[in-house]
RNA sequence: GCCCGGGUGGUGGAAUGGUAGACACUGGGGACUUAAAAUCCCCUGUUCGUAAGGACGUGUGGGUUCGAGUCCCGCCCCGGGCACCA
């Protein structure tokens, strides 16, 4: 016997069994065999911390675990698999206050998740759990990045960046928010480092035309859209007044509005700023770039919003009209974005607008209304019909077609030509600290480099990585993928060094090495030279940050013990991406990205079969507290998973987290709320077992069920199945309420009924199902069976209620068969009191009338 | 400022252009009980009316339609994202 023994609905008995049941008959587990249609289910994995799982993870996981139960019952051959997210800060920051090695952090961490998410029924296969910092699932991490390096998608840069005093490590463009950093919100400020960067602006263009084939929320697709920011313009070069060797090229999306150009902006830290100062700015502008290269973030931009600027005493000389224009000096144009100049035309910008009315600076316009009507300035209009004016011979063309003109013109004379812009910033991707993967390359001196090259074939990048180590520039030489993992050394302190640098900078014996360039071979430096093929090198002191092993491990779950290769090609062909992923819609733009991008660089390489790794995307709502606001300690508004599970169950938990409302919503939790869906699960244990725990005596093999009920129940094997498809799954709880309180109202049921209800239930609340499945005398577990079907025919309907409406307002209705006539529908109406009334001495001018639906009488 | 999403009872929410408020929560009344809990039944948008019944009602003002929560236009409010990207 499978089931308890106990006679209430106890809980707390039940779920424990079942979650062993299925643990020890690894029911979960996927089937290798590949002739089965497949399906793969995937949550974004968790970050193990010690806080433990909340509510979010709980609706999260339920979702798609309810989703992997329907699909298993439709016959596919399920993956639904789960891992961890281990590398990273929290854990390091604690490793760190507690003096604990990181390794046994996570392995604590981990084990209190497992039992959490076991605890609230997820049907995971744990055969095939994956962890990024196992060094068995790392070395892939690290031989993804060596196929980068060795396209030439990494390199090196010495180049300021957010630096956090704080956190002691550098952060990337995306962990700042307002200023200050993501974690903590530390302040942060410029400091130059060595980095390593990761060219994702190669692959800017597939990334934004990827999106259009993807199933993913619009909100989601818009952002990374905006992300990657494409902008079609020009660009084109301006003469400089007393300059023959040098032109200021500028990007701009308004080639047309050139006639308009009063003044030239540069960036401060744009390569002429210097040259184009003329002696008597000098102090003046040294002043202000000094000024903007210490300011931080939240003062450049957000504080900052009151243009400043400084003029270099140089002239440009407009291409178009020949005109001598100043060139300023101005923090408001980003020496990142397009050629870190712009040509300035304050008629049509409102930046440019603000600034020319600070300096005084001529303002002409040279865009107007087609109509001839007067434009306040700036005028930025996108819409309505307008020309160029002021324009010499391109005056009274239409924008485009003055666009195009220009663009031809400045190209037949070799300074233009159309061009895209991104928004899209290269990846920085090396991170001051110690719990991350470390980077598999050595740096060697340039003698050595060529000679490894040389000797080893080693696959270098066709441009090698350099980097300036105390005054010598060394080669970036990558380690064999035979030797990988590269593992992390054991370090006294986890504490950052405070330098720029990590942890690792201070282990000199793993610091600089003695090395084999063909096995990855290192010795210590201080010890003796162990042979004519060792060389001199030093490791790698930056480690990758967290994106890293969250960037591929949806391609390690099909195969994850797989030691050749980072998942077999026939496994990749079979499982392929997941069919739908779930999961939090803050990762909208970095995770998704930086996923997409890797996903593409492989299958460039021929490694993955798809050039997209998530076909289908879905944001669950977050979980507010019972005030409506966000949950947090400080409110003391969190509820509680493993409270909710000891006092209601996880059926319950998950029941009432699908039936709060739309999955993708954000909702309150109300704690009175599960009470109403424990009711209902109360209420379905009633009905299966009496008093004594035995099968209910309603329920009878042999009984013939009313054609009402079978309604009701095909009715519902329907819509949960449907709803189930949709993502709906608040709805399709509440039908199944309907159901079991229609059941209630039975005096005897059939017993395939009652099975047939248990087994869509089960998705939702797989504990009881289970249970009463078996109390029911059946032998095969309720989660190895397939789904019920239903009969069409049984949902027709002879009879239906007619709605009486006159003049489009509900005066009555009547259950009538559905097949009769206009006619016969307004008799049935007339002789409703309701009906009569309203018609009464009037005419009736026209009649709607949808069979089975609704009779409208429009009357006068 | 720009781009999205959303405003429906006391609450969460439901409604292929066709009876607004399904299903729950809360509240009220009743049954069972010595009593309570649990369970079951009834009521629970506002308003007028003793009642029968009527009027009003999906943020707001218009429009389309026989008929609008749903479609179109304007406005208000809330939530999210982006923010000197030329």
């Amino acid at each position: 016997m499978m089931e308890t023994h106990c006679k209430e609905y106890d809980f707390q008995q039940i779920e424990p069994k079942w979650q062993t049941f299925w643990t020890e008959n690894n029911t979960f587990r996927a089937e290798q065999d590949t002739s089965l249609p497949k399906y793969y289910a995937l949550d974004m994995f968790p970050y193990p911390s010690g806080a433990g799982l909340h509510l979010g993870h709980c609706e999260n996981y339920a979702i798609t675990d309810i989703m992997a139960r329907f699909k298993r019952a439709q016959g596919y051959n399920v993956l639904y698999p789960i891992g961890w997210d281990a590398f990273g800060l929290p854990t390091e920051n604690y490793a760190v206050k507690t003096g604990r090695h990181p390794v046994d952090i996570t392995k604590e961490n981990i084990l209190t998740y497992t039992r959490q998410l076991r605890q609230i029924g997820l049907s995971n296969d744990y055969s095939r759990e994956v962890n990024t910092t196992d060094p068995e699932y790392f070395r892939w991490t690290q031989w993804i990045w060596l196929q980068l390096f060795q396209q030439g998608l990494a390199y090196v840069e010495d180049k300021p960046v957010w630096w956090c005093p704080a956190l002691g490590t550098v952060l990337a463009n995306e962990e700042i928010i307002d200023g200050k950093s993501e974690v903590g919100s530390h302040p942060v400020e410029r400091r130059p480092l060595r980095q390593w960067v990761l060219r994702i602006t190669a692959y800017a263009d597939r990334l934004l035309d990827g999106l259009k084939n993807l199933d993913w929320p619009d909100s989601t697709k818009r952002m990374q859209a905006a992300w990657i920011g494409r902008s079609e313009g020009s660009e084109v070069e301006f003469d400089i007044d007393g300059f023959t060797d040098e032109r200021l090229k500028i990007f701009t999306t308004r080639v047309d509005t050139i006639y308009g150009a009063t003044y030239m902006v540069i960036a401060p830290e744009h390569n002429l700023a210097e040259q184009l100062t003329i002696a008597s700015q000098k102090t003046d502008v040294e002043r202000y770039t000094r000024l903007a290269a210490s300011k931080s973030d939240l003062e450049r931009t957000e504080l900052a919003k009151d243009k400043t600027g400084v003029f270099t005493g140089s002239y440009a000389i407009n291409p178009a009209s020949g005109g001598k224009i100043p060139i300023w000096v101005a923090d408001y144009v980003l020496a990142s974005y397009g050629t870190g100049a712009i040509m300035a035309v304050p008629a049509h910008d409102e930046r440019d607008y603000e600034f020319a009315q600070k300096y005084n600076l001529p303002c002409t316009q040279v865009i107007a209304p087609v109509d001839g009507s007067s434009a306040k300035l700036p005028y930025c209009e996108k819409v309505g019909e307008v020309v160029l004016i002021n324009s010499e011979a391109y005056s009274g063309m239409t924008p485009k077609v003055a666009t195009g003109k220009l663009d031809q013109q400045f190209s037949e004379a070799g300074r233009g030509k159309s061009t895209i812009q991104f928004k899209l910033r290269d990846w920085l991707f090396s991170r001051q600290r110690y719990w991350g993967e470390p980077f598999p390359i050595v740096w060697v001196s340039a003698e050595n480099y060529n000679r490894s090259v040389a000797i080893h074939t080693l696959k270098v990048p066709a441009d090698p990585v350099t980097a300036m180590f105390d005054g010598v520039l060394r080669y970036a030489l990558p380690i064999p993928e035979s030797s990988l993992p590269l593992r992390l050394p054991e370090v006294q302190s986890y504490n950052p060094t405070g330098t720029g640098e990590s942890p690792l900078a201070k282990m000199p014996d793993w610091l600089e090495i003695w090395y084999e360039p063909s096995t990855g071979a290192a010795v210590a430096a201080i010890e003796a030279k162990p042979g004519d093929q060792w060389i001199r090198a030093r490791r790698e002191t930056n480690t990758m940050p967290q994106w890293a092993g969250s960037c591929w491990y949806y391609l390690r779950y099909v195969d994850p013990k797989n030691r050749e290769s980072l998942a077999s090609a026939d496994m990749l062909e079979y499982w392929g991406t997941p069919d739908i992923y779930v999961g939090g819609a803050e990762h909208a733009v970095l995770h998704l990205l930086y996923a997409r991008f890797w996903h593409k660089v492989l299958f460039d390489l021929g490694v993955v079969p798809t050039d997209e790794p998530f076909r289908k995307l879905f944001h669950q709502g977050i979980i507010l507290g019972e005030d409506g606001e966000k949950m947090s300690k400080s409110r003391g508004n969190v509820a509680n998973p493993d409270e909710i599970i000891k006092s209601y169950g996880a059926d319950s938990l998950r029941l009432y987290l699908m039936f709060l409302g739309p999955l993708d919503a954000m909702k309150p939790w109300n704690p009175k709320g599960i009470e109403g869906v424990h009711r209902f699960l109360q209420k379905v244990w009633r009905e299966c077992v009496d008093q004594e725990g035995k099968p209910n005596p309603k329920i009878d093999p042999d009984t013939q069920d009313s054609g009402e009920f079978l309604k009701l129940l095909h009715e519902t094997i329907k819509k949960v199945g449907d709803d189930l498809s949709n993502l709906r799954y608040n709805t399709a709880v509440s039908q199944m309420m309907i159901f079991a309180n229609g059941l209630q109202k039975t005096q005897t049921v059939s017993r395939n009924s009652v099975l047939a209800f248990l087994q869509i239930l089960a998705p939702f609340a797989p504990h009881i199902c289970e249970e009463l499945w078996a109390r029911l005398g059946q032998k095969t577990p309720l989660a190895k069976t397939i789904w019920p079907t239903y009969d069409a025919k049984r949902l027709e309907a002879k009879e239906a209620k007619l709605v009486f409406q006159v003049n489009g307002k509900f005066r009555g209705d009547q259950l009538l068969p559905i097949e009769i006539s206009q006619d016969i529908a307004i008799e049935h109406a007339m002789e409703n009191n309701k009906v009569a009334a309203q018609v009464a001495g009037k005419t009736i001018k026209r009649v709607i009338f949808i069979p089975g639906k609704i009779l409208n009488l429009v009357v006068s």
